[in-house]
Order: structure tokens, then C-alpha cells, then sequence
RNA sequence: GGGCAGGUGGCGGAAUUGGCAGACGCACUAGGCUUAGGACCUAGUUCCUGAAAAGGAGUGCGGGUUCGAUUCCCGCUCUGCCCA
């Protein structure tokens, strides 16, 4: 053995070679089928994590082998370059924001290139660039052109932490999906994105993502939260006004003993104007609307709730029943009020029962199989009762008709709700795009015209952690004219939610230095959708269904043809390590460049591949990294015992051939052709594919001496390195470019066909049988593939062990399955 | 409370269509090689009984369908995620 695997060597080697030579940069090419594989681009943090070397070896080891496969792969990477921390930096460190963040994009890049992944490096982009931002503006300023850009007033949720606003979907559970700070109400005015326009699609869109996790799909609809019932008006004679009310059980309206609005409700103030304990009422509202969302929605917390004094008139009944102020009710579902049948909801029952309100019910179960429990709201369905004209109607027709009446009454009609809000994209932060608005005293709301654009981050601003966007302090930033009547003007100073970059980026890649337009739609056409995205699960909602938003958008403009962006979604599960995901916090963190260093990337690469399948949670393992190590260890002095194959011309006599051993390693090798190319293209199970290598290398180690010893065996044995090279090299593509030279290949494996299998050859021509007696294996034999049934009862009778077993009684009933089993029952 | 996903050796995991449970890797045990081993090679490794041959049990728990269930059905339980 002449040679040691020097890994760090051969890295460096490899990838200056790919990088030099272009191999994974590409262009549009109509003749083959393209194929676009993506993963979620990095936020430039400082460093890479394990997470990004899941996320990017997964999707690494997919453009390669579909490269080798034929296909024209776009195989792009870039930077989700704007965002609080870069701000924080500057606060903490005073290092600005820029300049902190092109550091680490710098550092990251080569850690990105040190782990080898085929990235299309041309196509970087870097949305923290104006040549970027530039498109956020131009998307905005063509939705405000169509409404589905405004401005107006309202309850934001505000982490006091991060000191901006944040949108629902960045709510998690009530605190801040980025610092986990508890979120509280402000009332403010904020830009919104009409996502609600596109409510049914993104629901209805659902039907082209069959290729989406089930669960992930599941999380969209619960956040859309589609809900069909009506809509009702109920009179406040006292007021002169009409209360709306959104219900998804009018069936249930005669029961109907009191109202209940939120307290962010706008006629709200008006109700308690005269109320003899008014300034305790305002006070309670105040904090009640600061609470956390998750506070009030938790179904546990106490109701609590004030009696307007005010009443309103059921329009099906006539009678006037009381106004109520309650905590449960959000002005964010529905009309923002509700009304209270206490005897068919649960919430409205307990509130009924605290503060003495009636209870009346109207719905009896509809079988004997359903019970009014006591104590409890009797929710389902059933049949109406002292529901004057509808009494009798199933819950069903009832809705229905009950429906009909209130339409044709005028006071009410059928409705379709969605929990889903509007986008709130205004952040009161430096580092993000500056919306391209102006204020004129006199014009108003002026959008900045496009030749205008981009309106840049200015650079000279202060860092200093208080309340207001940095930008209201930059005099240069803020005062400019007004571009309808020349007037002195005010920019906007907030700026748009980082994730408003990550919508559209993919859109990008296509064409990432045009200049005209966000994008080419020729190009566009050509490489969209994504073909496969892969990405972390915690995104689901966010990130997920922006980016649909845009897309359906975006081809509304006309830009593109396709409605969905990522018809195929792979989630990938969390790295773990000791139980639980690593971060800081924790101490649990495994840094990527330590194991380079160590074991170099292609071991790193195998390992985090190896011991899970991409969408389960994966455990770090230091041992087990140190296992993938020896593994290409062992396939290198594979190589080292075997390069002499490779340059023969001489013949060996054919006296010692081996006629099985060769047979063996012929099927082993086809088999593993087979089982890797599907594991890879078809189930995606990564660590199923290296199991099967490492089987093949098994093998080889074990027959080699014996194949070395004759001609055929020889041939066999080179096919099998070479088949074992291409197959190794998504996973481990340094050492395998390595070995592929070494061999004497003058192309790259990169650029070399993918193995075929012979369908004959990876099939067993033998097969073991097993024999079963009442269920219980007893006994096995080998026959060869495709025996009839009857030749293996009658083997499996003959068997001496059955036999014995059977004592001479014949079995009652013999199942037979060929190639599997025969089954005795005695 | 509802929905979804999951529970398999000491550990990560495999079993693709209802047909040999535990592939592959780690860890461990014994032996070899070695001045040495945390390198490498060979063999073993689900649990119980047994020197072995062999037998019994076994995929969270309980039941069912079937010649046969990790796989399908019903009930329960625990864990994770999402929604309330």
C-alpha cells in the first residue's frame, strides 16, 4: 500500500478543478430536460450549521446524480442577506450592518465551497444588494398600483425585543419566532399585502402539491382556516347601528341569548359611552387588548367580559338580548363578534355560567347514540327545537334555509371566512428594503416612480438600539420632493419584512443579473418551477405560503406560467444532538469546520446522509462520523490494492476462474446499481443508498483475492470499482473524482454517465423458500427463481425436518407463494 | 379538545406489495497483528434456556382479521409538531 487518503489534499484539488473549469454552471438548453433543485437560501449569520450541511448535502447528492443522469441542472445558492442580526451587530459591536453581513456572506462562501456542493456560483444573488432590493420595490409599487399594496391603521403585534412589528404568521404561540420574546398589541399604521386575495387559491392550489408532505399541507389549511356559515346583522336600536356577526352555526341562532364582541371592536367605545363604570370598562380594555394573543386564545385562561348595557334585537326572534365585552372573542376571526349560544359552545357556555347569562337550547341529538352531557355545550349537530318555523330541521338543512330566510329579509347571507389575515410587512427597522412610498403634504401617498428606483439603504445612519427606525434620524433619507407636485416630502422610514425577499428569489436565479425587470419570463419559463425544494419544516407556514402568494402574483402580472413555485417539497428534519436540536443556548452545537478539518468534507457529507433518512430528526454521533471516515478509508485502500487492474493488457489463462465467485460480484453489483439509483430517484432515502454501497464494498473486499485470480474475475472486479466510483461520488464527490483519475479517466465524474443495471442480472436466479408450520418457521431450502407451487410443496414435504415435525399426519391446509414461502396448518 | 407524524436491539436506523424482524453503521466481546493501540484484520453480538444442536419469547399496551401482521382494522397509551 503505497498511498494514505488525503482528504484535504484532494478536497482543495477537486474544487479548484470544478471551479475553474465551470462544471456546474449552466444556461438554458431546450434540448434536454432541465432540472431545478433548490434549498432554502442561508441567512449569513457568521457561520454555516449543521442544519445547512443536511439541507445542502441532501440537496447536493440530487443535482449531482441528476447531472449524471442527463439532465440540465440549475443548482443555485445565494444570501438571505437583510435582517435583524446584522442590525443587532451594529448595536452591540457598532460594526455596520453591511459591511457585517458581506463579511460573513465572505466567510460562509468558502465554507460552503469547502464542503464541495455543485453550486452554480455565477447566479449568486444576495438580497442585502440595491441590484436586488431594487425588485422588492418594483413587486411593491406594481401591488399598490392594484390595491394589493395599502396603508391602513390597526392592532399589530409588537415584540418588544426586536422593537418592530411582526406578522401573525411570525407569532409563534405568542412570542417572536426570531427572539421568543412575549408579543403584545400596538395600534399603528402599517403597509399590509393583500394575501386574502389569494386566500381560495392557496387553499385550492393544494391539489398541484402532491408532492408536499401531508403534515405540512395540513398546517397551511389550519392557518388559512377556511370557515363556510353566514353572516348576520343584529340592530342596536339604542345606537341607531347594526352589529355583524360571522356564524358557522345559524342553526343555532334561537339560542342565542346574548352578543359578545371583542374588545378591538370599533363599536366598542361607543357601546360603553354611557356606562356608569366607564373609566373601569377602558381601563380593562386597554390591558386587555395589550395581552398576548396567546393569553387570550388559550382555552383555559379566564373569560372575562363586561355587560354594555346595551341591547340588540335577534333578527329571527325579535327579542333584544344583551351586549357583552369579552376577553375569548379576536377582532382578528370573523367580524371581531359573536353571538353567545351558550348552550351549543363550549366558550359561551362557561361564560354563561360565570356571569348568570341564559341557556337555551335548541339543538336535541339527532340519535341515541349522542348525549347532551351535563355541565357541557352540547356542540354537534342534531335537530332543531323551539327554533320557531325551523324547528324539526336537521342542523344541516336548517343552516341552509335559515340562510335563505335572512338573505331574502335583507339582515344576513351565506359567508365564507378566512382566519388567514394580510400580510403586515412594515418593520420599524434599519436593515431591510425601503418601502418606496412617499408623503406629500399636499399630494399624500405618492409610490416612488420606477425610474426612481432602487431607493437605497442610505449608509450613514445610527445604531443605537431605541425605539424608531434609524432611518427617521437620517435627515438625507427622510426629507426629499414630492414627485407629483416638486413640494418637500417625507420617505416612508419603515421598511419591508425580510421575508417579502425570499418570496420571489427563486425567480431570481433565473436570470440573476438582468436589469430591467425582477427577472427574464423567457428564462423564468424555462427553468420554473423547482423541480425539488428542500428545506426545514419550520417553515411551513411562513416562508411556504408567501412564496406561493408571490408566485400566483407574479404570474397574474404576466411574469411567469406557473402557478405553484415548488411542486415538490422535501422537509428535512432537525439535527440533533443529545435529545435536542443544537443551539447556543444549549452548548450543543457541533461546528462543520472542526469535522472538515478532522475527517474532511466528503466524510462529513456521507455521515449526515448515512444516519437518517432527510425528512426524520437526525442524532449527532461523533463515532458514527468516524465510521463514514472509515468507510471511504476502506474504499481508498480498495483502490490502493487493486490500480494494477486498470493498466493491464496482459490475458490470464482462465485455470483458476472462480465461475461462482464471479456470478456473486456480477449480481452484487447490479443489485446495488439498482437499489441506489432508486433509492436516490425514487424514495428519496439517502441512508438506504449508502448502506447499499457499503454492502458493495463488503463484498468486493471479500471476493477481491479470488477475482484477482482470473481474467473474467479481473474485468468483473474493474467494473464494480468504476460502477463503485459514480455511485459514491454525490455523496463523496472529492474522493471519487480522485479515484476516477486515478484509474485513469480523463473526464471528471462529474460529467460521466450514470451507471445502468442489467434488469437480468439484478434480479436473484435463486431464491430461498422458507417453510412455515402453523405460522412457525421450521425450515428453509434454495430453488431456483419462478419453481411452481406445486414442485416447492411437494420440496418442502420431503424436507427431513418437516417431516419429522408432521409425523406422518398430512398437513389440513398447505398455502404456497412462489419465491417466498410454503405454510403448513396441522 | 381536534388533526398529523411517530414508538423496532445498548444506540442511529433497515424491512419498497401482508411473507426469513433487526440490513448498514456505531458501541460492545473475543482472537490476531503490534513495543504500544484510540490504527488495522478475523469472528461474534435482540432477549431468555442451553456446552452445543435446538427451543421459547419478541417491533409501546390490549384485542381483531389472516395459513402468516413491524406492515391492515378497532381500542388504549406515550412522545413530537400544528391548530384550538
Amino acid at each position: 500500500m503505497s498511498e494514505n487518503y488525503n482528504f484535504e489534499e484532494i478536497e482543495k484539488k477537486w474544487q479548484k478543478i470544478w471551479e475553474e473549469r465551470g462544471v456546474f454552471e449552466v444556461e438554458e438548453d431546450p434540448n434536454r430536460p432541465k432540472f431545478y433543485c433548490l434549498e432554502m437560501y442561508p441567512y449569513p449569520s457568521g457561520r454555516i450549521h449543521m442544519g445547512h450541511v443536511r439541507n445542502y448535502s441532501i440537496g447536493d447528492v440530487i443535482a449531482r446524480f441528476k447531472k449524471m443522469k442527463g439532465y440540465n441542472v440549475l443548482h443555485p445558492i445565494g444570501w438571505d442577506a437583510l435582517g435583524m442580526p446584522a442590525e443587532n451587530a451594529a448595536i452591540k459591536h457598532g460594526i455596520h450592518p453591511k459591511k457585517w453581513t458581506l463579511d460573513n456572506i465572505d466567510y460562509m462562501r468558502s465554507q460552503l465551497k469547502k464542503m464541495g456542493f455543485s453550486y452554480a456560483w455565477s447566479r449568486e444573488v444576495n438580497s442585502c444588494l440595491p441590484e436586488y432590493y431594487k425588485w422588492n420595490q418594483w413587486i411593491f409599487l406594481k401591488m399598490f398600483e392594484k390595491g394589493l399594496a395599502y396603508r391602513k391603521m390597526s392592532w399589530v403585534n409588537w415584540c418588544p425585543q426586536c422593537r418592530t412589528v411582526l406578522a401573525n404568521e411570525q407569532v409563534i404561540a405568542g412570542r417572536c419566532w426570531r427572539c421568543d420574546s412575549e408579543v403584545t398589541q400596538k395600534k399603528m399604521e402599517q403597509w399590509f399585502l393583500k394575501i386574502t386575495a389569494y386566500a381560495e387559491e392557496l387553499l385550492s392550489g393544494h391539489a398541484q402539491l402532491s408532492k408536499w408532505p401531508e403534515h405540512v399541507l395540513q398546517m397551511q389549511r389550519n392557518w388559512i382556516g377556511k370557515s363556510t356559515g353566514a353572516l348576520v346583522n343584529f340592530e342596536v336600536p339604542d345606537l341607531q347601528k347594526k352589529i355583524e356577526v360571522f356564524t358557522t352555526r345559524l342553526d343555532t341562532i334561537y339560542g342565542a341569548t346574548f352578543l359578545v364582541l371583542s374588545v378591538e371592536h370599533p363599536l366598542a367605545a361607543e357601546l360603553i359611552a354611557g356606562h356608569p363604570k366607564k373609566d373601569e370598562l377602558q381601563e380593562w380594555i386597554a390591558r386587555t387588548i395589550a395581552e398576548a394573543r396567546l393569553k387570550r386564545e388559550a382555552k383555559d385562561e379566564e373569560k372575562v367580559g363586561y355587560d354594555t348595557g346595551i341591547k340588540a334585537v335577534n333578527p329571527f326572534t325579535g327579542e333584544l338580548i344583551p351586549i357583552w365585552l369579552a376577553n375569548y372573542v379576536l377582532m382578528d376571526y370573523g367580524t371581531g363578534a359573536v353571538m353567545a349560544v351558550p348552550a351549543h359552545d363550549q366558550r359561551d357556555y362557561e361564560f354563561a355560567v360565570k356571569y348568570g347569562l341564559p341557556i337555551r337550547q335548541v339543538i336535541a341529538p339527532a340519535s341515541s347514540e349522542v348525549k347532551v352531557e351535563e355541565g357541557k355545550a352540547f356542540e354537534s349537530h342534531g335537530l332543531l327545537i323551539n327554533s320557531g318555523p325551523f324547528t324539526g330541521l336537521s342542523s344541516e338543512e336548517a343552516m341552509d334555509r335559515m340562510a335563505a330566510y335572512a338573505e331574502e329579509k335583507g339582515f344576513g347571507r351565506k359567508s365564507v371566512t378566512y382566519r388567514l389575515r394580510d400580510w403586515g410587512i412594515s418593520r420599524q427597522r434599519y436593515w431591510g428594503t425601503p418601502i418606496p412610498i412617499i408623503y406629500c403634504a399636499k399630494c399624500g401617498i405618492v409610490p416612488v416612480p420606477y425610474e426612481q428606483l432602487p431607493v437605497e439603504i442610505p449608509s450613514q445612519a445610527e445604531f443605537t438600539g431605541e425605539e424608531g427606525s434609524p432611518l427617521e434620524k437620517v435627515p438625507e433619507f427622510v426629507n426629499t420632493t414630492c414627485p407629483k407636485c416638486g413640494g418637500p416630502a417625507r420617505r416612508e422610514t419603515d421598511t419591508m419584512d425580510t421575508f417579502v425577499d425570499s418570496s420571489w428569489y427563486f425567480f431570481r436565479y433565473c436570470s440573476p443579473k438582468e436589469d430591467k425587470m425582477p427577472f427574464r419570463p423567457d428564462k423564468a419559463k424555462y427553468w420554473m418551477p423547482v423541480d425539488l425544494y428542500i428545506g426545514g419544516v419550520e417553515h411551513a407556514i411562513l416562508h411556504l405560503i408567501y412564496s406561493r402568494f408571490f408566485t400566483k402574483y407574479l404570474r397574474d402580472l404576466g411574469l411567469t406560467n406557473v402557478d405553484e413555485p415548488f411542486p415538490h417539497y422535501l422537509a428535512q428534519g432537525m439535527v440533533t444532538k443529545d435529545g435536542s436540536a443544537m443551539s447556543k443556548s444549549r452548548g450543543n452545537i457541533v461546528d462543520p469546520d472542526d469535522m472538515i478539518k478532522t475527517y474532511g468534507a466528503d466524510a462529513l457529507r456521507v455521515f449526515i446522509l448515512f444516519a437518517a433518512p432527510p425528512e426524520k430528526e437526525f442524532a449527532w454521533s461523533d463515532e458514527g462520523l468516524e465510521g463514514c471516515f472509515r468507510f471511504l478509508q476502506r474504499i481508498w485502500n480498495l483502490f490502493e490494492e487493486n490500480y494494477d487492474l486498470f493498466k493491464e493488457t496482459e490475458k490470464l489463462s482462465e485455470e483458476k476462474q472462480d465461475e461462482a465467485a464471479y456470478q456473486r460480484v456480477l449480481k452484487k453489483l447490479h443489485q446495488t446499481i439498482k437499489k441506489v439509483t432508486e433509492d436516490i430517484e425514487v424514495r428519496f432515502h439517502l441512508n438506504t443508498a449508502i448502506s447499499a454501497l457499503m454492502e458493495l464494498v463488503n463484498t468486493l473486499r471479500k471476493e477481491k483475492d479470488i477475482l484477482r485470480q482470473s481474467q473474467k474475475g479481473r474485468e468483473v472486479l474493474r467494473q464494480a470499482l468504476e460502477s463503485l466510483v459514480l455511485m459514491l461520488s454525490p455523496f463523496a464527490p472529492h474522493v471519487a473524482e480522485e479515484l476516477w483519475e486515478r484509474t485513469g479517466h480523463k473526464t471528471l465524474v462529474a460529467e460521466t454517465p450514470w451507471p445502468v443495471y442489467m434488469p437480468e442480472l439484478a434480479t436473484e436466479d435463486v431464491v430461498t423458500i422458507v417453510v412455515q408450520v402453523n405460522g412457525k418457521l421450521r425450515d428453509k431450502f434454495e430453488v431456483s427463481l419462478d419453481t411452481e407451487e406445486e414442485v416447492l410443496k411437494t420440496m418442502a414435504l420431503e424436507l427431513p425436518r418437516i417431516k419429522e415435525i408432521l409425523a406422518g399426519k398430512a398437513p389440513k391446509k398447505v398455502v404456497c407463494v412462489k419465491n417466498k414461502l410454503v405454510s403448513l396448518v396441522v
